[in-house]
DNA sequence: AAGTGGTCTAGACCACATC
DNA sequence: ATGTGGTCTAGACCACTTC
């Protein structure tokens, strides 16, 4: 034990939120009141109530006071890592094909790109100890002195693939998950018998100035297409 | 302009780490070297980082100093609301129906009930202006004094239906997406021919104990069953 | 022993909101 | 005029790491 001050009057605040008996709306005592009832500086008081805002729990206003948020339900954290899928199970990568293409009009359009913009367009299987998993396309604009490793091309997820230059956080990542139809090449890599609808993860990652830098499909088949999501709320 | 100089510390810090002038791993300079170059006290150089270290840039260890952190490329934000699908669209609901059953045994054993327990089911269909959207199906375990009230039936998200006792911080989320085949009844009311595979949307919810306290399930017709995510990277 | 971050105090001045 | 939060100072002591 024998916390922190501001650590304890933190967990105070946060149960008092937790059981209700501080709802949305509500306002706090002001920084003044507590610091004198826990018999602490104003400063210590300050940090706890920080602390409160950053997990969402409160805000404040100048000159009024801090007030319990109204909490967001509608947010969840999703963790994708095409190569490392939940941690449930072992995943292996095989490299099935690299080369550099015109792709199609679709992703021509998504990488921001003209039709004879060269890409490099990198297929991998995705399996666990158990069989196929999923089947794996990369989408990266083949241009500037970018080189691709060959490690990289079998072992890595597409944001490790595309992030050397610069900075690893000026990067922005967006995805997409619906339902495609599978072609012949990936009936033949998944071991299905006739076109299915798969769960496709669509993986978009722009640089900083927002231009496309990467586009990475990973097609699941039969029971392995769940993508799950949860609430942020601490332990 | 005039900003404060925790904010105008923090500024210049994060455009090194995006710049990649500081990559992961390196060590930042002590909070005494910044205070003395910034001309200012510990505090405020605390400040700015730890507001470092709340984005996810930089950790500290006590007696070392503090290092920028490897990023963690697999983290999205999901934003999903049954009833304000991305608001592109304006979303109406109509109930379909609500009674008080035994559901079958799979969903008796999500909710962690026995089978002759009841529980209410709310059938409503999601709609915009240019059709259907969304079949969505809610199965709330029937007891003690909760009440459900009429309205929040046909307009509420699934979070609110179920949070009105204790407080609304005090639950757990989880979403499951997955594909599943459309039955008569969803075909009807999704002016569907023949059995289609449809994206569901699975939310199971859970209070402060972990007890399953509702669950829904959504299921998006053709075009509209897209979901989307987003790195947190700030604005 | 010296330097680091972690916690804390007792003040100060400001812009802002309320009355 | 008073109280509120926002910013900031100049100290202090502690546990920890490194040498």
């Amino acid at each position: 034990m024998n916390l922190p001050i501001y650590r304890h009057l933190f967990n105070q605040l946060k149960d008092k939120i937790l059981r209700g008996e501080l709802k949305p709306g509500d306002m706090l005592q002001s920084e003044n009141e507590l610091a004198q009832q826990y018999s602490t500086s104003r400063l210590t008081v300050r940090k706890s109530l920080s602390m409160l805002d950053n997990e969402g729990f409160i805000t404040s206003f100048p000159g009024k006071g801090y007030y319990i948020i109204e909490p967001d339900h509608s947010k969840y954290i999703l963790l994708f890592n095409e190569l490392n899928s939940g941690s449930k199970n072992n995943l292996y990568s095989k490299l099935l094909g690299v080369n550099a293409t015109n792709p199609d009009a679709a992703i021509c359009q998504k990488l921001q790109i003209s039709c004879n913009h060269k890409v490099v367009v990198i297929l991998r299987l995705l399996y666990s100890n158990e069989g196929p998993i999923a089947y794996d396309i990369k989408y990266i604009p083949y241009d500037r002195g970018r080189p691709i490793v060959e490690k990289a091309i079998e072992y890595a997820a597409l944001p490790d693939m595309v992030a050397k230059k610069s900075s690893p956080f000026a990067i922005k990542k967006e995805l997409c998950i619906y339902i495609d139809k599978s072609n012949p090449e990936i009936n033949k890599s998944l071991c299905l018998h006739e076109s299915e609808p798969l769960l496709v993860v669509e993986q978009s990652l722009y640089d900083y100035e927002n231009k496309p830098i990467g586009l990475g499909k990973t097609y699941y088949g039969g029971e392995h297409g769940k993508i799950r999501a949860y609430s942020n709320m601490r332990e």
